[in-house]
RNA sequence: GUCCCGUUCGUCUAGAGGCCCAGGACACCGCCCUCUCACGGCGGUAACAGGGGUUCGAAUCCCCUACGGGACGCCA
């Protein structure tokens, strides 16, 4: 096996992996499932890149393997450092970072070159010179006549020698013509192709970088992966792929194409169906077990279960729970389990994304003082937010300042309250603000006013908040504490 | 156009010949709980794409049609 070409440069410094030792025990490598996800750094991580990479680290887990990244950046124009970063900070954001340094394709090229060159030896690929335009001209005509556009073989069998001086070839594999290809797929099942269908593919461009097709096999055979895990949109390159195994006398890894996700209105997803980038769902406020479950579930079922967090998902999942028809994002869903796991969060760690949520809003101070009361809430805070943009927004209240802003209804409230609020401050004066203490002073004031609960509720509610929604006014109160919670009053009455 | 794949409530799915006049979850609609908002509880509307077979019996097996998706590059 040869690691020579990871690239450690460009991660070495950032993060810390979890293992930079590679572990190669003297186990036999085809028994151990190593799973990989190959993105190409195209300046975003989207959702359906993300639940490929869960697939691939979920099936590796449960299988005790390891889960690898390789990083398919040689198209060197689109790809950047930024673009990786991407992609890294969207796995380490979601818990999914690989068991091994990140495999830098563009690294690999010399080593893409010297399969080629030695399947051109072994006579299974050819040299090829023909021009793009002689290319062009071959599909359109196929399509003129409704056959499909397919390289016609000509450089197949052609004498070398009839090499038109100046061009630089290409390098095509000399795939075979007749019978068929048969992928066992874990997912799909049997899918077959007749080999008249496929042409000789170019592995080797004419300036001697290798294609996609040709360098995934070459890595995904050095990187000894067991199980490719990849969109179903590479189905169909499977066949080709195969042929190249075929050719070098490689064993294939066992395939499993997963359905793609679509938006809602059915059509490939793209960014007009909303958040698709991974770090965008975690600047809206989801949490990265809430959208992991999410995805999980998305294309994948294990009876009714809903609810999962990474140990089960690791010990329920694979590959046979996976169905086959391309599924639509649910952003309704998806909120909705978000705000089951918001209620599951620790305290402490939603208390700090608040604060560093609400930091830098006009109006709001967020001193020692306000973070204790931020804290002191987050039990009840939670239970009513689905998204931690929704949590924060609920906590602003805390960090406020008199005088306060209050919207539409809690002005409307006010108007007449005076009497009410007063009543709520004498009696709250003579308390210590507990909850309980605070509840029992609330219901007095309300018997003796001869008013409901709600009727003295609400009118507080609005004075300590500015709206008219809260948790229980008496662990609000509590949570407020007695020095501003009567100023509030004072100032509203 | 050619090839490949798919099709269960609006959405995600359970279902691998009788347990299904199809179960769960989200969304939606009622009711309950209640100081607001949530949470929670209870109940409701809602699906096997269509047509042929096979079988005593089909959502489950076979065929056809329709619709949807994907792939057909010296992109990845």
């Amino acid at each position: 096996m040869d690691f020579k070409g990871f690239a450690f440069n460009r991660v070495q410094g950032r993060r810390p992996w979890p293992s930079f030792a590679v572990p190669q025990p003297a186990k036999p490598a085809r028994m151990t499932v190593r799973t990989r996800f190959a993105p190409s750094p195209t300046g975003l991580l989207h959702v359906g890149g993300a639940r490929t990479a869960l697939f691939n680290y979920l099936f590796a887990r449960h299988h005790a393997g390891a889960f690898l990244l390789r990083i398919e950046d040689t198209d060197r124009e689109r790809s950047t450092p930024a673009a990786v970063d991407v992609i890294l900070d969207g796995l380490d954001w979601l818990g999914l970072a690989p068991d091994e340094p990140p495999l830098f394709q563009s690294t690999r090229a010399a080593r893409h070159r010297e399969v080629a060159e030695a399947m051109l030896a072994a006579g299974r690929a050819y040299r090829c010179y023909c021009s793009a335009a002689e290319l062009a001209e071959m599909r359109e005509r196929a399509r003129a006549e409704g056959r499909p556009p397919r390289y016609d073989g000509r450089w197949r069998d052609r004498d070398p020698a009839e090499a038109p001086a100046g061009v630089a070839p290409v390098i095509r594999l000399r795939a075979p013509r007749e019978g068929e290809t048969v992928v066992e797929d874990l997912v799909q099942g049997e899918v077959r192709v007749g080999n008249a269908e496929l042409d000789d593919m170019v592995i080797l461009r004419s300036d001697g970088s290798p294609t996609y097709l040709h360098a995934v096999v070459v890595d995904d055979h050095d990187m000894a992966i067991s199980h490719v895990i990849r969109g179903d949109d590479h189905l169909t390159n499977t066949f080709r792929q195969a042929q190249v195994y075929e050719a070098m006398g490689w064993a294939r890894p066992a395939f499993a194409h997963i359905p793609l996700i679509h938006g809602a209105d059915g059509a490939k997803l793209s960014k007009r169906h909303g958040a698709v980038s991974v770090l965008e769902f975690r600047d809206q406020g989801f949490l990265p077990e809430a959208l992991c479950n999410y995805l999980l579930r998305l294309g994948w079922g294990h009876g009714d279960a809903e609810v999962l967090d990474r140990d089960e998902a690791v010990r329920l999942f694979d590959l046979d729970g996976v169905g086959r028809a391309a599924s639509r994002m649910d952003y309704a869903k998806l909120t909705h389990l978000n705000g089951v796991w918001l209620r599951q969060a620790d305290d402490e760690r939603l208390a700090g994304e608040v604060v560093s949520r609400l930091s830098g809003r006009a109006g709001l101070a967020l001193d020692a003082v306000a973070e204790a009361r931020i804290r002191q809430l987050m039990p009840e805070l939670k239970e009513r937010a689905k998204t931690l943009v929704e949590l924060a927004d609920s906590a602003a209240f805390l960090a406020r300042r008199l005088p306060l802003d209050y919207d539409a209804r809690a002005a409307a409230l006010l108007a007449d309250a005076g009497p009410v609020l007063a009543a709520v401050a004498a009696c709250l004066a003579a308390t210590d603000f507990r909850a309980v203490e605070v509840d029992a002073g609330l219901r007095q004031v309300a018997e003796m006013l001869g008013k409901k609960l709600g009727q003295v509720a609400q009118p507080v509610r609005a004075a300590l908040t500015g709206t008219t929604t809260s948790p229980g006014i008496d662990v609000t109160i509590a949570a407020l504490g007695r020095d501003e919670t009567l100023a509030r009053l004072h100032a509203a009455a």
